[in-house]
DNA sequence: ACCCAGGGTCATA
DNA sequence: TATGACCATGGG
């Protein structure tokens, strides 16, 4: 069975056992990219905290981001943790949304395009890019995160030490370009990991395509 | 008390 | 190109 067919094949079994995730969780696509930069490296849990103080403060959205104070703007989102790093980054992100005319400009970027320019602003990686342009502009681009590595190292269907654009060539190559079919299989295999395998790829009871992770 | 979480940048070799 | 230090909170 080719790489390809097992990619399918794994998105299968895991849409059967979890059903459809409906993701990115937010209330508009502007949330979602705020999100996506306060989740790095840190648990939802504690970014959704961080979305729910922002919320209160009447602070999500890109006029209030733009002109809050370094303090001001950390204080809301300390429980996402990194919060110096990550005021600068949202401030960052939310100029260069500006600077382009937000939804109604960078939607004429095509896919490639629009990922190049995220990926200049400084505190936006691959994964983050990534995130973005799938569930806030809704672009077939896949997500690679560290779940995923550990899911294709559990199925050896990779060696580990393979770059972010190489795994993310893999999926999007094995796949059809389809947004839906990538927002659903990134969210599965999130929902997988936590559901059992939050601790690694050793779990005796988890398997996957007959076999242990 | 320790480990990790839906990463990314920067300095160094 | 490839490691390592650094960023920081909250839950298990």
């Amino acid at each position: 069975m080719k790489k390809a067919e097992k990619l399918n094949a794994l998105y299968q079994r895991l849409y059967k056992e979890y059903g459809p995730q409906y993701w990115w969780p937010a209330e508009t696509p502007f949330e979602v990219m705020v999100g996506a930069i306060l989740t790095q490296n840190t648990a939802w849990t504690n970014v959704e905290k961080a979305i729910s103080n922002l919320k209160q403060a009447n602070a999500l959205s890109a006029r209030y981001i733009h002109h809050a104070g370094h303090v001001e703007l950390a204080e809301l989102i300390r429980p996402s943790g990194y919060f110096n790093v990550k005021t600068k980054r949202l401030k960052n992100f939310v100029g260069w949304f500006i600077e382009n005319g937000k939804f109604n400009g960078l939607n004429k970027f095509d896919d490639n395009t629009l990922r190049q320019h995220l990926l200049g602003v400084n505190g936006i990686g691959p994964e983050t890019a990534d995130d973005i342009l799938l569930y806030a502009f809704q672009r077939p681009v896949f997500v690679i995160d560290a779940y995923t590595r550990r899911l294709l190292l559990a199925l050896k269907l990779i060696v580990g030490n393979e770059s972010y654009e190489t795994l993310r060539a893999l999926f999007e190559k094995s796949l059809e370009p389809d947004v839906v079919l990538f927002q659903e299989y990134h969210a599965l295999i999130v929902k997988h990991a936590k559901q059992r395998c939050s601790k690694l790829a050793d779990c005796g009871h988890c398997r996957v395509e007959n076999r242990r992770f």
